[in-house]
DNA sequence: CAAGTAACTATGAAATTTATTAGTAGCTCA
DNA sequence: TGAGCTACTAATAAATTTCATAGTTACTTG
């Protein structure tokens, strides 16, 4: 995924959103973070169904990377980490938002009837979903 | 990439979105055929350049079938065939800019020398880019 | 009559992304 | 004593996406 190597860094700027916050995961852990605020780690993993530990820590690392998610560890035993999103973390939403709308209008049209229930996350038609 | 089976369309709106127009090539189809307007098969790859025909191909596929693009062949020999963008097609310029906006605000900062020009557009930094 | 053209398709390989499984430290509780 | 907890990492495998190469049809131009 996208690390910051000079080469890749000659791009287009929508390339490098879609990149950031694209990908299997990375849009759900920001929707997860966007309206829980601060997680654990294990509360992050508990929220996101059928993830594994080995997807959702190199999927943070890379959101941390790129200054979305903010990590915070504490000293103590058993151990402790908190995850939020930054400042820039926080302006992505508006976008994930506008995304949401869009493809809830024209999804449903598609498919009235079998857009019901998301496998990844609680979203239900017409509830807001999880934005 | 997405297909219209059952099982897929039971998913959360963000994820259809970024599937529609996600994708290494699509969003650039998106942008050239929205500045363009309407493009031959032949012009459209001459705008992105090292794409290959397979791939041309196969993701203007899957944009038809996605409803973003319109393909009309003409009955004539060589063969013809246009390509634009549909209404639906139309409505994702909005998003497209405005993760454009997004990624070109924070990703100057990250990168203030090095993201001057885009080895797959023709995107120059504070020049507008490509949308 | 051979070469060129447009808009593709087929096949297989390479690259990338995602998943699976197992294991780590250093404590606490039963 | 040993099983469990937290927040991971390592190694590998599987799945998916993207690429490279070559070929197709039915004409037209040199």
């Amino acid at each position: 995924m996208y690390q910051h190597k000079m080469e890749d860094d000659i791009r287009c700027p929508l390339e490098y959103g879609l990149e950031v916050f694209g990908g299997k995961w990375k849009s759900r852990i920001i929707c997860v973070l966007a309206e829980k605020g601060i997680l654990r780690y294990s509360e992050l993993r508990k929220e996101m169904s059928n993830i594994t530990d080995a997807v959702l820590a190199s999927t943070l690392k890379e959101l941390i990377v790129d200054d979305i998610v903010h990590r915070k560890s504490f000293d103590e035993i058993p151990p402790r980490v908190e995850y939020c999103l930054t400042e820039k973390g926080k302006s992505v939403v508006p976008i994930l938002q506008s995304i949401c709308r869009w493809s809830g209008a024209y999804h449903k049209e598609d498919n009235e009837n079998t857009m019901l229930q998301c496998k990844k996350c609680d979203y239900k038609r017409g509830k807001g979903g999880n934005l």
